[in-house]
DNA sequence: CTGAAAGCGCTTACAG
DNA sequence: CTGAAAGCGCTTACAG
């Protein structure tokens, strides 16, 4: 394996003067650079990253913690994370947790001994009683897609998920409905409680026996979610999916059991994902999150902090959802149908 | 930052000793073995391993190319080959090429410099050319996901692409179809090359002008491509889509041309993704690949040659497809329909 | 079973 | 502008 001396004896050089042209820290006169670069491709010199990250403390290399890559939401957090880090000519080392805590922990762990310059941890679910062990980690870390409660020792960027669902009550709300059920899951609390608040607005309480967990986070789920929140209130006329998938489930189970969406359903997603944009009969109204701008803000934060060597500060940054009103909501039907 | 020598100093050994307790190479009396533990819990002190790395040239890191992590293909072989790494103790380091061969290149150039201990590349597209990049690579290398020619000198992992074409074709054969068309991307020309051939096998042509690729991979793009379809030929009564997503789409395009599916129509698709088995109405029949099973295979090939340090053999090893018959296929319809 | 030495391949002040 | 030295924090034979 070839190093830096042989360049450098091959150029007539030492190994300072290879080092000085490569890294270009300090001018090397032309001439001798023309050397130390002819011989450097004589040899097929590359660099041994390792050697230079143990020197330098760095290796560029950042950290990324996401609960799953499959599904929309999070791959895309992924690229739009891998592509500010290609700009700043960092790696991308990757941990998925599954939403297993022991698998968050081992991640969290592992990375611990400064293999990685910083650490971006996205999604709460299983590792907010795992972050503890970050606590001497000697790197920056920032938390984003955080819907739970957020240490607040940590920089934050995240969505105001109480929001998301506040906008898709106050949307169903503005259409009149009023007998209304939540298809969800428990990570999911901070949306349904906006979503109650919308209607708590009114004077309208959502309650308990209105929100239904859904067995998985798929269409399979949202069938079985709609079928229990349909048994459960012949009379609802509006349906809030905290997940996009489920909203394609229960857009079956409504047809399936004879309601006409919108017409005798309306149903209100989360996420915006592919899914609901091109897949959804009819087209889906949904929140759509800025995930790819909070990927951003959050890799720059760390970015920032890795670059000047500062503690980034640990402040809370909330993205604003938006709305995207489609196909699948409209007017309450005038009365219950009681089927 | 606390190091090896303050532990050592702490316990009264020396470093070496601490590293010997560290690693469990060497045995290390139980009462000195304690005295070390206890200083290392005392100082909170976690090796580095970029030191490791460098003593003992291994980073305990693979590389991981993809084409994307969006889309459920290359997101479950990305979440495989994670658990199978984590098996063996190492950390994955992703990079995704988008498709492009000029990012595809910066990856590999990157991963040059003994960052990664090994490479696993998947998916061809716009890779091929940059594959002499990794000529003088001084760590394994293997191919997975390869559709188009693989160079022989590297070890292969994939699946038998022309069959999964074929296994669609004959599926429709035996049906009775004889005028189809194909949905597709040219960078499938291994599965439309084998649907053709189910075709050929008993003396039919499927012509090039029944072929047409979709302008992007997705239900959008398969609903273009099957109304090109129709339009090239309205007696056709069978579509092979290369990726599930145009299925989807081409279903989307049945419907809205007045085309009953299976009666009219028969759909097949490709990859049998969570949309063609939660989303697709019907449920649509395709080609399953044993996505999981390639990348674990192909990791596995990868961890033999890093743990013996031998090169891999370049083996080419094609994994089987299955068929998977849902209700977008049926009969053939009597007689084209004209319309 | 423990210690002294050398080395992994770079970079970083510091002299000249 | 170039060279000699020290150091990054480990591991690996090799003596004792």
């Amino acid at each position: 394996m070839v190093t830096m001396k042989d360049v450098a004896e091959r150029a007539g050089v030492t190994k300072q003067t290879v080092s000085n042209v490569i890294t270009g820290r300090v001018h090397v006169s032309p001439a001798t650079a023309a050397r130390v670069r002819a011989a450097i491709d004589e040899l097929g010199y590359t660099p041994n990253l390792v050697a230079r990250s143990l020197a330098t403390g760095s290796t560029r290399t950042v950290g990324l913690i996401v609960p799953t890559v499959t599904g929309s939401f999070y791959s895309e957090l992924t690229e739009e994370v891998e592509d500010v880090l290609a700009v700043h000519g960092y790696h991308l080392l990757l941990g998925t947790t599954r939403l297993d805590g022991e698998r968050a922990k081992q991640h969290l762990t592992g990375l611990t001994s400064r293999l990685v310059d910083a650490l971006l941890v996205a999604g709460d679910v299983g590792l907010t009683e795992h972050l503890p062990v970050l606590a001497d980690a000697r790197f920056p870390v920032v938390l984003c897609a955080w819907e739970g409660e957020a240490p607040d020792t940590l920089p934050v960027v995240t969505i105001d998920y109480e929001r998301a669902g506040f906008l898709a009550g106050r949307h169903l709300r503005e259409l009149g409905h009023e007998r209304v059920a939540v298809l969800g899951h428990p990570a999911h609390a901070p949306r349904i409680a906006g979503f109650r608040r919308a209607f708590a607005k009114d004077g309208i309480t959502v309650p308990d026996r209105a929100v239904h967990f859904a067995p998985e986070p798929t269409p399979a789920g949202g069938i079985a979610a709609a079928n229990a929140a349909f048994a459960a209130d012949p009379d609802l006329t509006a349906l809030f999916t905290t997940e996009d998938l489920l909203a394609l489930g229960a857009l079956e189970a409504a047809r399936a059991a004879g309601r006409s969406v919108p017409d005798d359903l309306s149903v209100v997603g989360h996420d915006d994902t592919m899914e609901a944009r091109q897949l959804s009969r009819p087209a889906l109204t949904t929140v759509s999150l800025p995930k790819r701008e909070m990927a951003r803000q959050a890799i720059e934060v760390l970015m920032r902090a890795v670059t000047t060597s500062e503690a980034p500060t640990n402040a809370l940054q909330l993205l604003r959802p938006t709305l995207i009103v489609r196909a699948s909501t409209g007017p309450a039907a005038p009365a219950g149908r009681g089927q």
